[in-house]
DNA sequence: GTCTATAGGGTGATAGAC
DNA sequence: GTCTATCACCCTATAGAC
């Protein structure tokens, strides 16, 4: 289950291994993991190599393709990675007064992006030609996706647009922090004014309708 | 003038030419960077290439150094047409009404970014590792938030926030827009909406200051 | 699993002939 | 201005020894 967590389920393909050896290859996984992301912040998604990567784990290009069957595997892995994050660090449960829990929702998701901008990059964008995601690579993002939903249906926010529009301001008040100010507050301070914004308007949405 | 909206104004570091000669580069630089903006449409801003792009205009790599230093001149280049094209397609001026005219321009913006996904790109993120725009091309951005932010002070809307907020509000529906669906309009449905609860919140921002 | 060696490509940029 | 030739790198990926 924590080798699941750390994307190392291929048991099932590959040569059987005890479990010793298992978590040793888990291990180094997560380490050519975390190498990965190191790189990427200092010089961007793209400019990711592979000599640069082994040498920051200590190992020549060739042998990181004993732990990840290509460049864009890994892209993979960064990006579930990513959203394993998401999942460990965000809970879309929250207060019962829906106002204040978006609130709080919305501050933690904007400082999750405004953390790591790259991370938020890989996640969001679609910014290295020739990757998009694998389906398997995709799986923690829906879930992430379907968690955000049910906790918006057990609110009573159920129309797919209201959720579109929730996900249109909060990538907004993200994508322009990252981009004229990366690792600031100033669009930080808008984020309690548009969940007010939001939550007004679907009020609004619901009297009309009575 | 002509040949100043064509970023081709360096006539004064550069040998003295005839009229004759300029209009030709002129020409010719404007056909270079139409191919690359070709180019970077079907492969990506960061996978654009000099020798891809001097075959499509016929040459070879090292005669596009004639029309432009580096590499990062051109995506100079494009950033700054990037910018001229949405001053001459976007007229933030509008109805009297600031409800219809935000509307209208919001739409407007929204289909400039739709309508060519990598121009946006290049213009509102930062997706070129290494690259940033240079002081130069910076010029025609500058013009365009500053022509918005005549033409909001001139509907009373002068506080830099409601700027930022306005800023956030759009470039949400379009990043969400161009990452998930790109060329598509479920997001676009949304622009109205968003402009109501923009106005609104204006609106009755103004009123608790009565 | 890790290595060396290398295949088989790619890149931006420059020198110098015409 | 355009060319050929080339420099000096970069890259991902594989073969095969140990």
């Amino acid at each position: 289950m924590l080798l699941t967590l750390l994307g190392v389920s291929n048991a099932d393909r590959e040569p059987r291994r005890s479990s010793r050896q298992e978590a040793r290859r888990a291990a180094t996984r997560a380490e050519i993991l975390e190498a990965a992301w190191e790189l990427v912040r200092e010089h961007g998604l793209a400019a990711l190599s592979l000599r640069d990567l082994a040498a920051r784990v200590g190992m020549r290009a060739p042998s990181l393709y004993s732990y990840f069957d290509s460049k864009h595997a890994l892209y993979d892995a960064m990006f579930a990675d990513g959203y394993r994050q998401a999942l460990a660090e965000l809970d879309p449960s929250g207060p019962d007064d829906t106002r204040r829990a978006l609130k709080a929702w919305a501050r933690t998701f904007f400082d999750f992006c405004n953390a790591d901008p790259v991370r938020a990059q890989l996640m969001f964008q679609r910014p290295v030609p020739g990757w998009e995601p694998s389906p398997d690579a995709y799986a923690p993002s829906v879930e992430f996706l379907e968690r955000t939903r049910r906790a918006f249906a057990a609110r009573g926010i159920t129309d797919p647009q209201d959720l579109d529009l929730w996900t249109a301001l909060l990538s907004g008040l993200v994508s322009q922090q990252l981009a004229n100010e990366p690792g600031g507050d100033r669009w930080a301070r808008l984020v309690d004014r548009v969940c007010d914004m939001y939550v007004n308007d679907i009020e609004t949405k619901h009297k009309e309708r009575q």
